[in-house]
DNA sequence: ATATTATAGTTCAACGTTAAACTAAATAAC
DNA sequence: GTTATTTAGTTTAACGTTGAACTATAATAT
């Protein structure tokens, strides 16, 4: 029937982005130990990383999500126990987070249970190909988050 | 704090398409029309391309979205006009999906708001590493799809 | 023919997210 | 010093999504 022109180059683009993003989520999360979510993960990962004390806020902007967002990520880790807030001794208003030694331990697991998958999608892949096609990735993500509008 | 190595590439990837579904969701949304989402546009913009009647359960599996996730999305479709939904005259399960004029002249609204946007990126970056890094998602969103487990 | 299994679609609860309204505290202006 | 403004964090409603339970119809087996 004539009609089979295709979406738009960058259509397309954020189109498999969009269906990435919910695939690998999903499989993702379905081999974090304990129903632990991604964005939980994320932010465990992040502390034992990076190590330290941090914000909400801090928090929120390291990983482009609102502070309510970060308040209810928190507020999970921290009913886990694996994560400890405190208020911020020289600033009323903020609050502190740290890693337990609970909190490191969810982590190792986390990335002990992932490494099979990454490794497979390594490999199935290529790591020559991910690592050409990030830099991209990273400018449009720069691009996106320094106009929000 | 010695502590500063990279996450392992993988983790990159997936996190920029992470925030980068995100954001450009958010940027996409705020330019459609009439609060139209996303997951909205893109069964109008099916519809229209590929033209005919779709099933709910063809139209879910096209986007990678659970039937319920499709009985969502066609409810509102439905609700604003944009869509006409009949029972399948052949099969007594099954419903049949079509276009209304309405949802064609909505779907040229919203292709009229995002192109500048479209083309802003299209401009930024060049169509060119749109073009390399397309085949390499893809290829990964294909793999992730087969490979639900 | 009858019974079993598979498929299409809906509904519901749970989750993460945003945006906006809100409280409390810090900072800046005057 | 008082007032106004900015900032940190919480709360709430609305949304889209999944996964599982459910209904109804179709296809298959025996």
């Amino acid at each position: 029937m004539s009609k089979k022109a295709e979406d738009p180059l960058l259509f397309r683009f954020f189109n498999e982005v969009g269906i990435i993003e919910q695939l690998a989520r999903t499989k993702f999360e379905n081999v974090l130990p304990d129903g632990l979510k991604i964005s939980q993960f994320i932010v465990l990962n992040h502390l034992v990383r990076l190590g330290g004390e941090w914000s909400p806020n801090r928090l929120a902007n390291a990983f482009q999500v609102t502070k309510g967002a970060m308040t209810n990520t928190l507020r999970r880790l921290e009913a886990r126990g694996l994560v400890k807030v405190v208020s911020d001794p020289v600033d009323g208003r903020g609050k502190l987070v740290t890693l337990t030694s609970t909190g490191r331990n969810m982590r190792e697991r986390c990335i002990h249970n992932l490494n099979p998958l990454l490794m497979e999608l390594e490999s199935e892949f290529g790591k020559k190909r991910f690592n050409q096609a990030l830099p991209l990735l990273v400018e449009i993500r720069k691009y996106l988050d320094e106009h929000r509008s």
